[in-house]
Order: structure tokens, then C-alpha cells, then sequence
DNA sequence: TTATTATATAAGTAAATTATAAATTAATGA
DNA sequence: TCATTAATTTATAATTTACTTATATAATAA
């Protein structure tokens, strides 16, 4: 049951636009923070907020870099997460709003 | 973009803990309404809102049976989502707290 | 038709989440 | 050392979500 708690609060912080957003972009490999800064519509302090959120999620990872910090997937896995939804997303769920 | 929010709607549907339970049970197949009730720990009425909250997200469809109501999983593929997410936090996510 | 059962909806409120602004920390360079 | 830059933390206001109670709907039985 701490595992079924472990999920909930991985998806919980993937249900959010913006945390969503940031994981796509970790895709694509480490960026340090101003890099995924540039991507957000709100501000640098919400940001960092949001990848406290991931982390403590264990969805990602950070690294000090002297004065910049880097974030990246903790695994490949996340991806995976990501991908098995939007295939159901695409084969299922219809556009309605 | 449109599809990236119907993912976001679908992983926050799945982000709470009595969804996430619900949807766990339904792995078994369909199952009426009071069937569910008794392993949701809430009100009927709660219990309701969550199940509208999981057929907006399209992760569920239900079905008329006389005075029942049953509710099955959609697709099949929901439990994938469900299985990538378990497989992630086993392999990574260290049980802190 | 009336009563009963199963489920949904509405309204109200408490609790949690999200975003902003301001203050703080830590690394680097002058 | 002091200033600057990158990022986090803290406080708080605004919004959203979750749950309760009460009410409504719809199917069936009496």
C-alpha cells in the first residue's frame, strides 16, 4: 500500500500542465534551470517549485554545476509513464471541450 | 497541445488515492456502483464524484443494468499506464517518509 | 400510484494547491 | 570583500479540489 501511495504521487505530479511540460522537455536530456525557465509562462520562483515537486517524486534529478543547476529524468522509465499515456490518450480519449 | 492536455487531464484523474484505488479494483472488471462503495472508505456521494471525475478523463465508461450502474475500464490500455508507473517506482523511487 | 433502492447532482465548506513577491543562499568574478 | 547571477525558500493571496449533507432522478416493486 506505500507503493499504491508512491504511484498516486507520481502521478499527481505529472497531472499538473506545466510540471508535464517540464518532463517532456527533460526528453531531450539535462537542462539547467534558466534553459527550462525560458519554456514557462510563469514565474522563475514558481519553477523551482514545481521541480521540487518532480524531484521529491523522484521523477527527476538535479545536479550542481557552478552556479547553474541541472535537472534531468531520474530514468528512462518516466518515459515510459509518459508514452503508455498518450497512446491510450490517442486511441481513446475523444476531444470533447 | 490539445493532446498534451488530455494526458495531463488523464494523469491527475489517476493522481488520488481513492481514483487510484478505484480504478485498481476495476482491473478485475466491471463492478456496480455499491460494489465499489464498500472499499471506498467515503460517502456514496463522494465516491460518485470521483467516478465523474474518471469518465471526464475518459479512463472509464459505465453501463446501465436495472438500478445499477457498473463501470469498467475503458481500454485495456489504462492499466498500462498503471503498470509503467509501478514498474518506475519500484526500480527508482526510495521509500523516504 | 406510491414506496424503495441505487446512483447522481447541488450547495456549502474545509483543506490543499498554485502563483506571486520578497527574502535568502551559494557560487563566481571584479 | 563586495557585487552579481542562479536558484531556492518563505509567506501569503487566489484558486481549485475534496468531502459532507441534503436533494433529485430513475428504475423497480408493491
Amino acid at each position: 500500500m506505500k507503493q499504491d501511495s508512491l504511484s498516486v504521487r507520481v502521478l499527481k505530479a505529472l497531472g499538473h500542465p506545466v510540471r508535464y511540460k517540464i518532463i517532456k522537455y527533460l526528453f531531450e536530456g539535462p537542462k539547467c534551470v534558466c534553459k527550462l525557465n525560458e519554456n514557462i509562462e510563469f514565474s522563475q520562483s514558481n519553477l523551482s517549485q514545481h521541480l521540487r515537486i518532480l524531484k521529491d517524486a523522484g521523477l527527476v534529478t538535479c545536479e550542481k554545476k557552478g552556479l547553474n543547476i541541472h535537472y534531468r529524468l531520474s530514468s528512462e522509465e518516466v518515459k515510459d509513464i509518459i508514452a503508455s499515456t498518450e497512446k491510450f490518450v490517442s486511441d481513446y480519449v475523444k476531444d470533447i471541450r
